[in-house]
DNA sequence: CTGTTAGCGCCTTCAA
DNA sequence: TTGAAGGCGCTAACAG
């Protein structure tokens, strides 16, 4: 690996000018025949400056961290493909961590977080315990943005989940039913309450109720989901459509139906949260509110950046472009006589 | 942030005695009274070595990337999931890169792979020619191991995927399926060709012909898998069973089939390959044969450690514990008379 | 127009 | 038992 001192001799010139030339230091005054030299010096040595090198001088990581709980939960997996993206446009790389190992493990969080190895913090928060204590010391160390929530004195981008579950509960009233559902987030989180406030709004403006019996925790898993259902069988009669607040957990409720012995939809419509790759692909396919999860995952990183930059940001923003979508399929249909 | 300078004025010693104390430097003698003071004053300042500086000393960076095409795709994730608890407890971070951008962008690949950004690299390849070419070019310039396939000249581990693959198509015989086809992956990898001689040995081994119709690409995604089983029912009769040699693609396989009018398993056996969180839960559950998905991250890192640490390691390796285990639900059932 | 110098924070001989 | 000094590779003042 050559160093900058290596471009420099072969060029005949400081090491100095060398990175002048390379950065284009604009108050740098140089031969054309100089800085050809340098510069063909540097590409015959296929030189690339140090990354550590770099951070050090400029007090900079080049690293933006990501600290999520469960990869392979789809929903995060598209959130961080958005931000993958948008980290290479800021010329950065992303660090990934587990949320539960930096809560474990106080090496790996000084590793990550204290020890300026990354510049900012996107943190994707499931309401749990490591939850709150994690992103406690991370905002206080860094420049720290929650994404797909809200948490108080730190900067957030979350999505428009009050609209999005009024969207869904809607499309199960414009569709005749009225004896409605919801199989909503657990965890102690801000999207959680937006979405049950969506639902419940929706179900007011068409003068109908809201049955206790009838509002249960689906969580994000297919297990949660699926044990959901469960329990608001176990209750009594069930409604004839259930809005559930995230994909994967509508798959779960899929599952409970037909253990349940329900046909999807003829006997339960069931709507889901978030476009996920399989929701198509199910049979029933899935009706599905779609949201901007790929945005999401860009605006948190450049709202990340911009607190870098020391820039004044709103604590809170929204993505609402593109808005929620409706994406109507097989799994919800108008309310069948019993 | 404090330094080591701080910490040092704190305890008045020098940084020098500081850096051996906190590094634990066997050949040092100090006075447990010394000792303790500096040790008291790091607490106290919350001292934490700077990321940057100690990489730039080393020479190594603390970190290792992971490329990868599509996060979003499950089986990734369980490998990933892996590869991170892995890194950890080499006290490493995971810098994530996404190959199709190392491959497009100079800068991008630049920043990870040459500029000592990471100190080794573990490569999920899919077969594409993005693959090839990333995958020569960082071999080059830094340790790399190859996951879940092979390639020549460069360290892999991998699966047994011969063996999973026969013990796939085993089930399907064992059922009394004598009408066999196999939707097995595309790219050029050799995980593909090791799952189809699988495929093959076991239709050998039973003295069942491999019927040229029946072999079809169903790649690795649901849309894939979907368009795999359509093409195969379009060259005519459909066997009575079909290995999928991924589940994302069985899953497509099965909606494929549903759209064809067959039902699942009882005019067409289903079995997939990875026990992905969705197999059990979509209707019918799905067959699969597991394979040890994060065994294979944790270990692919290991090899990566080993490669840093200058060991020699074999140039390839396979996971063979846990080894393949057949998990029987609902999408395979005997044959029946039609 | 280009070279010299200093220092980012850390670790590691070598001296004292 | 501890201090002093040098250098990892790079950038940014300041000289010349």
């Amino acid at each position: 690996m050559p160093t900058i001192k290596d471009v420099a001799r072969e060029a005949g010139v400081t090491h100095a000018v060398v990175s002048r030339i390379l950065n284009e230091d604009p108050t740098l005054t140089v031969r054309p025949e100089t800085r050809e030299r340098v510069l063909s010096a540097a590409a015959r040595l296929q030189y690339i400056p140090n990354h550590a090198a770099r951070a050090l001088r400029h007090a900079k990581a080049g690293a933006v961290g990501l600290a999520v709980h469960d990869i392979s939960n789809p929903v995060y997996s598209e959130i961080i493909a958005g931000a993958q993206t948008a980290v290479a446009s800021h010329e950065s790389v992303l660090m990934l961590a587990d949320v539960d190992e930096l809560h474990r493990d106080a090496s790996a969080f000084s590793r990550m977080i204290t020890s300026k190895a990354i510049d900012g913090l996107v943190f994707l928060p499931a309401g749990t315990r490591a939850d709150e204590a994690v992103l406690r010391a991370a905002s206080s160390a860094l420049p720290t943005v929650v994404v797909n929530d809200r948490a108080p004195g730190v900067h957030s981008v979350s999505l428009d989940d009050a609209a999005a579950a009024r969207m869904a509960t809607e499309h199960l009233i414009s569709l005749g039913h009225r004896d409605i559902g919801v199989l909503t987030l657990d965890g102690d989180t801000h999207r959680r309450i937006d979405r049950l406030a969506g639902h419940e709004a929706a179900l007011r403006d068409a003068g109908l109720r809201s049955e206790a019996n009838w509002i249960e925790n689906g969580g994000h898993t297919l297990e949660s989901g699926r044990s959901g259902l469960h329990r608001m069988a176990s209750r009594g009669p069930l409604p004839t459509a259930v809005a559930v607040h995230n994909a994967t957990a509508a798959l779960g409720a899929m599952r409970a139906a037909a253990e349940l012995g329900l046909a999807v939809p003829r006997e339960l419509s069931i709507i889901g949260f978030h476009d996920m790759s399989f929701t198509g692909f199910v049979t029933p396919a899935l009706t599905v509110v779609r949201l901007a999860l790929t945005e999401l995952g860009v605006r948190a990183v450049d709202v990340v950046f911009q607190l870098i930059g020391g820039e004044q940001v709103e604590e809170t923003s929204t993505v609402v472009d593109p808005a929620p979508e409706l994406v109507i399929r097989e799994s919800t249909a108008p309310v069948s006589e019993r």
